[in-house]
Order: structure tokens, then sequence, then C-alpha cells
DNA sequence: CCGCCAATTGTTATCGATAACATGATACCG
DNA sequence: CGGTATCATGTTATCGATAACAATTGGCGG
């Protein structure tokens, strides 16, 4: 139990030099069969365990790839985070993630503590960074991924989509079905830049049909999910009745903004729309299911996964830019 | 941008050791407090980055705690896991996340490749591993945590609740309110061992209570979700009238449930109670609330940190064994 | 039987930070 | 003013795996 086992304590048992054993244990055909086995055999009576620290120093290549998210506890992010780990994790890469809360300034911290691990790639979520972090990421040469989004001045290469647009395509199919009055319900202003630029879109997205202003409803700082949407609203009483539909920063907001209605009475769609955002399974599953956008959360955590390869493969050189879209997703909430 | 900056550069650069920059960086004392300065700032120039892998390697001190989890998308698991992650954060420490899916052999092949990694800590989730993860874990000097239930057999230390104690409260609840014909509503045999016990424990409840034997549905292979819920209902039809109350492994399955028995026009709690297990948001939010078990996932991840941290401390030598218990949360739903 | 090639194994130096020990400079005491 | 404590910095060796180069063996053609 005392020392660790090293390659040196198996190649002392096998009567072999260091080197024979780092080969073999790395299936170098160099190394004959017999031996190679027979190492392998010694490695596992003596429990020993490889050490990727002293790999990753040797080579400089930490088998790392760094990845920042606003939150786990998100079933979009979390379905991309899993996409990246099942699809690096067959090439051998580990995730090393790190959550941001939603606050730059978290990200910026994150960032500096994960460069220090030597990553081989760093996937950030969003486009917006402060100042110090895109210094301290364009000063290596380290290939860099911003996801969920479209930046206009990105860091490198980018997998993502227009949030604003998504939002048109949701006011779009509102203003189509004859709803004029629209409040968004979203986070206070500030922290989370993507429900802010979804609250942009949405403004800007009325003001283009020439629908009244869009009014604003706070849920207070982010992150919102079910139980803001739902508060908010039983705050606000039957005066939300005066909107022909609550425009939502995403899914979960809607399924609490929704519940909230119809326990005062109101129905939906009949008194009043209500639409999400990410396509998350509860609007799939709740009655009416929610009118939302799809922004196929999976397939940006798969398009990373295969641009990094490219990358390692050295079959990529200029910055990337792939549009993943997103589709409008009619319930019946709407 | 060519060759990587060191503290050998940042040395030379202040006309110093290598030795007093180590020191200096580290805001040792010893050091003369105008040269911890000047040697920050030259570092900060010269855009030196701390090399985490260097110090892993001489120290033998990863800086590193590894989880596993069996899924991140999973808002309980996601908080525990959020819960660690700002705990062991103020500490330094970096959290190494894998995800088992359910799957003990996943779980060996993680834990195999986690502790390449030289963690300081492992924390696993749940109690029933392979006989070689159990090998590869009790080899080493380890400090081990599992978590989210109470083994017989422990591998170390513990922090949970009992599944099948928690599922009791719900049975006992039920038979009180005089449901008596019972289904569990459940993955199928196999993957998912919190599950199975879970099952295990409503069945050992009811046949306690003297009600009949509890039926199963089976929601598919784990994990099983919301709609998963909702599509075992809708495929069984009114046929599930037949039952007075639905037993759900958790509270997302249960709101699939509640949704697909709405739909089809039946009453909840009237026609049938339907019960969670989490204490989910979804669960306060829904309408009507839904009747579940709260398991205080956040209160798991404190007490892990503070634990993790007496053992760091070495104020803790033998295995520690912590019930955080659970609640029964009466909803509109029973 | 010599020489050369292929197959297999070994030797040495190294990645960057730091523990342990050593040294030089300065202050302070009786 | 000698001697010792204190402060500030330097030297050396080291963590474990592996790239680059070196060496040994056996086989085979001519």
């Amino acid at each position: 139990m005392g020392a660790r086992v090293t390659m040196r304590d198996v190649a002392q048992a096998v009567g072999m030099s260091p080197m024979t054993v780092s080969r073999a244990l790395r299936d170098d055909r160099t190394v004959n069969a017999k031996t190679r086995a027979k190492v392998r055999q010694v490695a596992d009576d003596l429990g020993y365990v490889y050490d990727s620290t002293a790999q990753a120093f040797r080579t400089q290549k930490s088998g790392f790839v760094a990845v920042t998210l606003p939150s786990v506890n998100n079933a979009n992010f979390a379905e991309t985070f899993r996409a990246l780990t099942n699809g690096l994790g067959e090439s051998g890469l580990q995730l090393l993630l790190g959550s941001t809360n939603y606050r730059v300034e978290r990200e910026e911290e994150l960032v500096r503590q994960l460069l220090t691990r030597n990553p081989e790639a760093l996937v950030l979520t969003g486009g917006h960074h402060t100042d110090e972090t895109r210094k301290l990421v364009q000063g290596r040469d380290l290939p860099v991924i911003e996801m969920w989004d479209l930046p206009t001045d990105p860091l490198g290469h980018v997998v993502g989509f227009s949030n604003s647009d998504a939002m048109d395509h949701i006011v779009e199919h509102l203003a189509q079905t004859g709803r004029r009055k629209l409040a968004f319900v979203g986070a206070s202003e500030g922290a989370d830049m993507r429900g802010a630029v979804r609250r942009a879109g949405a403004v800007e997205a009325a003001r283009a049909r020439g629908l009244p202003a869009v009014a604003m409803i706070d849920a207070g700082p982010a992150p919102v999910s079910m139980r803001h949407g739902a508060a908010v609203i039983e705050t606000m009483g039957r005066e939300v009745a005066q909107y022909d539909a609550l425009v939502c920063v995403s899914d979960p907001v809607a399924f609490g903004c929704l519940s909230a209605v119809q326990r005062m009475g109101l129905s939906v769609p009949d008194d009043l729309a209500i639409t999400g955002f990410g396509h998350f399974e509860v609007a799939k599953v709740s009655n009416p299911r929610i009118t939302t956008v799809d922004v196929q959360a999976e397939d940006i955590g798969r398009q990373v996964v295969s641009l990094l390869h490219g990358i390692f493969n050295e079959e990529i050189d200029a910055p990337v830019r792939i549009d993943v879209g997103s589709a409008l997703v009619v319930g019946e909430t709407s």
C-alpha cells in the first residue's frame, strides 16, 4: 500500500527496461508480442495504474478539452455536454468542465484556471467575454470554439445559431396568428447575455412588424426557471390578461407561466398565447404542449466534436463558422 | 507565440532564480514584498501561465477530485454537482466529471480513466459497482465517498439516504389515503440500480401493509424521463384507470404520466393518484403539484464537501456514514 | 563465412515546478 | 566587535513517462 507502482517497478518485475514497458503498454508493435502480453500481465498483477499526469507533462499533451457552460443544470447545455463527452471520449480525450453561472467575470476566472491544465482546445458557451478573457485566449496557440451563439467578432471557430433569428421566428408566428400585445418574460438586465439577445430580438421583431412595443416582465436575476416564471405571473395576477402573448426566454420559464396562468383560471391559448425557447422535454410533454424553438443542443455538441477532430488532424486551418440554425416548433399554446 | 513561457523565462527577465519566482507566485512571505510584486508584474507582462500539470507531477497532488454521476442531465445530480463545484472550488480543487449513463460497466471504465489523473479523492454516485471497480479503488490510498445511497458494504465514506425508506414514505402516505391498487412506473430491470431499489422498496412497502401486489409498468431502458412516462401511459390507454395510484421512479416520469392521464380525460387525484421522487422543480410547479420525496440534492453535495475538507485536514480517519434522510412532500396529486 | 538488414530492446535526456538543503547578507545582542 | 539569529535568495535533485538515438541479436543472401 505504501509507494505507488511505477513503470520502473513493472520493468524490474519483468526484467526489462522501463522503455520496453512503456512501449508494451501502448501496444507498440515493435515490441515482441509475447513480451507485450507478459508486461500486461505483470502490470495487472502488480496493480499498476498508468500516470496520465506524467505523460501529460512529458509529452506536453494533456488529453483535456476545456469546456465552459453557464450551468449544467439545464437540459440543453447538459445535452450538448453529453454529446461532447461521448464524441471526445472515443478519441481518448477527457472533458474539463467549468460552470460560469451566467457571468462573464466568473468565466474569466474559470478560463484562467482551465488554461493552467494545458487543455488541447477550449470550448466556450456564448460569444460574450471580458477583454481579459479574450487576451488570455488569443495569446496562445490553442484552438478555441465558441458555441450556442454566432458572435460578430469571434475568438476562433464558431458553432451556433442566431438567438435573434430564433426569436424572430416566434414573433413572426405570433403576429401571423393575430397576436399583437406581446410581453417578454425573462431575467433582469445584465447577467445572462443570451437572454438579453433574445429579449432584444423579440423587441426588434415586433417593431419590424409594426406591433406595439413589447412589455417587459422581469422574472428576477439569471438563471430563471420554472418557479420564477410561475412566481412572477402569480404576483401580477389577472393583469397578465392584458397581453395577447407571453414570449418567454426559455421553455422552463414558459412552463412556469403556463402553470400559473392556468391556476388563475385563464385558458391557454384562448385567453393568452405562451411561447418558450429551446425545445426542452417539458415543452413536448406539458398540457398544452408549448410552442417553442428547437435549437438542437445535441447537434451543436456533435458539430463541435467533428470540428475538433478536424482541427487535431490538421485538416482545418482557417476559422470555421457553423450555423446549426433553429426551427419553430408550433405547439398548443399559441 | 512560439515557445511557451515558463518560470525560467520569468526568472531570467527579473534576474532571479526560478525558485524565487516559484515562491513569489505562490505568495510565499519569505520572499521580499517588492520582489514578489515585481515578479508578478513581469510574469503578467510576459503572458506567463502557470503550469498545473508540472506542479501536479512534481508535488504528486493533482488538485483534482474525481466524480462520477449517472447523468448530468438530471436536475438533482446537477444540483449536487453544483454544490460540489462551488464548495471545492473555494479550496482550489477542480472537479473531474464522468457520466456513467446509469451503467456500472461504464462506471468501471470511467474510474479506471479517472484514476490515471491521480485525483485526491473519488466521489461515486450510488453503492453498486463491479468487482473490478471495487478492486481498483481499494488497492489505493485514496479517499472514496459513495453518495446518493446507503450501501450495506461501503467502499469508504458514505453520504446518502435510503431509497427504500423514501419509497416507504410514499407508500405509507398512499395507504393512509386509501389507495390500494398501486402500479410502479420505472425503467426496465437491469441498468439503473437506484431505480431498482426504489421499485423493490415500493413492492416491499406495499406487502408490509397488506396491499395487493404492486403492478409493474415498464417505461423502457434507463434513463427514463418525462416523455417515457407519457408514452407508456398513452400506450396503456384507459387501462391505467384500474389502478388507484401510479408510483413513479422520479418526478419527471410522474409529470409525464400526469400529463398523459390528464389528456385522456381522467382526473388526478380523483380517478388516480400519482407520486414522483426527488422533489424536482417540475413537481412544485406542475398543475396539480406532484406528491414527492425531497432528497436534498444540494445538501448531499455540501455534506460531501465538508467531509472532504475533514479528510484533507486529516481530522477524519475512520469511514464516515452520513444519512441526510428524505422527507415526504405532499402535493395535489394524491 | 562475411556483411547487412530487420527485429527487438536499451540508454540518455527531458518536460516545468518545487522540496530540501545551502548560502549570503544584514541586524542585533551582550 | 565577535557571534548568532533573521531574512532573502540560490542550488540540486526529483516526480514518471517517453522521444530520439544507440545497441544487440538473429537471419539470410551471396
